[in-house]
DNA sequence: AAATTATTTGCAACAAAGTTGCAGAATATT
DNA sequence: AATATTCTGCAACTTTGTTGCAAATAATTT
């Protein structure tokens, strides 16, 4: 058995990314690829790591802009200065994104976990305030490292 | 009528510094005066924009090491790279903050807002998750802006 | 109130993170 | 297969954050 992709998540990848406009390449594939495969975030720094140098520097960084431009990832605030990035749903579009779930960040092993389960829950703002977006990040010891 | 601080705030200031133990100095005072005049948070270009380069950059960052070391600031995570800082309620102390209210980021004047009064509701993990702290960033337009 | 001690500041030098222009390489189109 | 388009990597640069150390400032002692 290999830790490389299957041929499913191959044709995955190829439809996600033409399905946006843009070209199959290396780099587009694979950091892909990392998304898909973890079910959590990633750093700037994670994938540049997980890629085992086979990019440049800026070659991630123009990914990562492309895809959140495109609407493939979204950002997840930190409190520590790490933006961390993770895949959308299906749902979200260019400039539109709808990924009201809370999200998980575990001081044990660092990583950040969609927890697609768990709705945001409303809140009662006070006069004047008009939310248009509500982002929800619990931290603590996570599933695993329990 | 002048834009300086009172009487009343200078004492207020240095009553703070004294009772964790810090020296009571230029950089600090200003720094601290900062804080207490915004109602919001502030990052750190916008400490030293305002502070109008008078102190140089190290000094701001050591100042606000200090400060969350002592619990005088807490960080407020974001989605874009700027972490921002706000002040404590005098429940906080040395490594044990208690902020667990909402923050709000106006997307038209790009305040961050502590929003003192409305509390993080609770919300249930899935088996196996262990939260110790819980962020709530609620992002739209402010009763300033709206 | 002056002298001593302890702390803090600013400089310099550096490290890390992120950006931009452009020629060559890879992908898409015809 | 040839052309047009897009993407990558390099180099150079900007911004952001860190560390060591001598000079300056604040606190303490006499």
């Amino acid at each position: 058995m290999n830790m490389h992709s299957t041929k499913q998540t191959d044709i995955q990848i190829d439809h996600i990314l033409k399905h946006n406009q843009l070209s199959v390449t290396d780099s587009r594939k694979k950091i892909l690829e990392l998304f898909l495969q973890s079910n959590g975030a990633l750093a700037h720094g994670d994938i540049e790591k997980k890629t085992g140098e086979k990019f440049d520097r800026v070659t991630v960084y123009r990914t990562l802009q492309v895809f959140m431009e495109k609407g493939i990832i979204h950002t997840i605030p930190t409190a520590d200065n790490a933006v961390r990035y993770a895949l959308c749903k299906d749902e979200c579009t260019e400039g539109h994104h709808h990924d009201n779930h809370v999200h998980f960040v575990c001081n044990a092993c660092g990583n950040t976990i969609c927890l697609e389960e768990v709705h945001v829950p409303e809140v009662k703002l006070p006069k004047g305030f008009q939310p248009t977006e509500v982002q929800m990040i619990v931290s603590g010891i996570c599933k695993e490292c329990h």
